[in-house]
DNA sequence: TTCTATGATTTTAT
DNA sequence: ATAAAATCATAGAA
């Protein structure tokens, strides 16, 4: 109706090409004559289909003698008047925007890859820089380095992709809204319409920045998964962290827990991460106490190698120990991993400096060293035989509820070779 | 190729 | 969250 409204209009107004008959203008009842409106619509639709034909310059000048109508005013309130009815049901219709959880997803999605949010470190320099600084260092670096050139890839293609769009949808917005507000010169636009057929844009163009979006997610997917391939394509530590591992591991057997300072130090000497600190260590906490034998000799590697500092260290902080505080024989945890490895140590240490010794009041450190003599004379046999710390290990060996202690002990039981004496005046040393 | 070692991941329990 | 245990998957040796 509103089209023929107008059409009338402009027909009223110019008797435009072909001179057609004034239809009664907006008076806006169908019936009637019909066969007269049928002529109309006929007239009016070759009217338009002319009107493509006309320059810009006619249609320009069309609009301002339309504007210059002395009808206008008139027409103009008859057009509110429509709208006014119109516009409600238009109102009942929009106002939601429910931000669509697909979309809502993918953001999600890119901004955790690290696609869509903040740029870090300089992009592709920076990851080139990476990748240049490690240089032979290892293959785990050039791999990442090469994933995050790669996604830095993805990540420019996205943005420039992404500017592209927003500029052609800002464009468009713009040319709409002028168009709009060129058109409320003859017809009646609110500014919430403007919104809402801006918002219409917008909702357009975000369905096509959705699918940007989402393959861009693809991309990213498919890029992750050839890269977590590829991470799980372990390679080995390099000897020298395993070495630094396992010297901690033998040189905390009874407690080998590292804490969270011991691993980031770890990580940081051997440099891996923290997670893979922890890794090692659960790993071989569960290997070594499912097959203590299996680990002997490693074991006796790494004691011996310690062993010599690690006596010179004991023996100086149990002299430390005893001039400064002579006794107090209870209270075993030295926090040690369980108070039947304390009473464990605490013998030993007994033992081997034929004095009493307090596990509660030497340092962390003094019982890595403890461990670790402990182990030499486990391993190297009679030694604990002999003075009966046999009897000693084996009760707390069975009771251990899961504890890590029954995997320290057994070695104990596994003990050949070598003369009791000897060792026992080695460690002592 | 097979077999073992080993780093990583998953499952389960606390 | 952390650890144990089970399991996966590959590296590297045989």
């Amino acid at each position: 109706r509103m089209l023929q409204t107008l059409a009338g209009v402009n027909l009223a107004g110019h008797s435009v090409q072909g001179g057609m008959a004034l239809p009664p203008p907006p008076h806006g009842h169908e019936g009637a004559d019909g066969d007269g409106r049928k002529q109309d619509i006929g007239d009016i639709l070759h009217q338009i289909m002319t009107i493509t034909d006309q320059s810009l310059d006619e249609a320009q000048a069309k609009k301002h003698a339309l504007n210059c109508h002395r009808m206008k005013p008139a027409l103009f309130s008859v057009l509110c008047e429509i709208k006014e009815k119109t516009g409600l049901s238009i109102r009942g219709a929009q106002e939601e925007d429910p931000p669509d959880p697909q979309l809502m997803r993918l953001d999600n999605m890119l901004l955790a890859e690290g696609v869509s949010g903040p740029e870090k470190g300089g992009g592709s320099a920076a990851a080139a820089a990476a990748a240049a600084a490690s240089g032979g260092s290892s293959d785990n670096s050039i791999e990442h380095s090469d994933y995050r050139a790669k996604l830095t890839q993805i990540r420019q293609i996205y943005h420039t992709e992404l500017e592209k769009y927003e500029q052609a949808c800002n464009e468009f917005t713009t040319h709409v809204m002028n168009l709009l507000r060129e058109q409320s010169r003859t017809r009646p636009i609110s500014p919430k319409e403007i919104e809402r057929m801006v918002g219409i844009i917008h909702r357009k163009f975000s369905s096509i920045q959705m699918q940007l979006k989402q393959s861009t997610c693809e991309a990213v997917m498919i890029l992750r998964s050839r890269f977590l391939d590829a991470r799980r394509k372990r390679r080995n530590f390099s000897k020298q962290a395993t070495e630094i591992l396992n010297e901690y591991f033998y040189s905390h057997l009874s407690n080998p827990y590292p804490s969270e300072e011991a691993k980031e130090e770890l990580a940081k000497k051997c440099s891996i991460t923290v997670s893979q600190v922890s890794n090692w260590f659960g790993n071989k906490r569960i290997r070594y106490k499912k097959n203590i034998g299996k680990f002997q000799e490693e074991a006796n590697l790494y004691a011996a190698k310690t062993a010599v500092t690690a006596a010179h260290a004991v023996a100086a902080a149990v002299q430390n120990n005893q001039t400064n505080s002579p006794t107090t024989p209870n209270s075993g945890s030295s926090g040690s991993f369980n108070l039947p490895n304390s009473g464990d140590m605490f013998m030993n240490m007994q033992s081997l400096n034929g004095d009493s010794y307090q596990g509660s009041q030497v340092g962390a450190n003094v019982q890595s060293q403890v461990d670790t003599l402990r182990h030499v004379i486990n391993q190297t046999g009679g030694y604990s035989d002999g003075l009966g710390g046999n009897s000693l290990y084996s009760p707390h060996n069975l009771n251990a509820n899961g504890g890590w202690q029954d995997a320290t002990t057994p070695s104990s039981v596994t003990s050949p070779t070598e003369g009791p004496g000897s060792v026992h005046s080695d460690t002592s040393n």
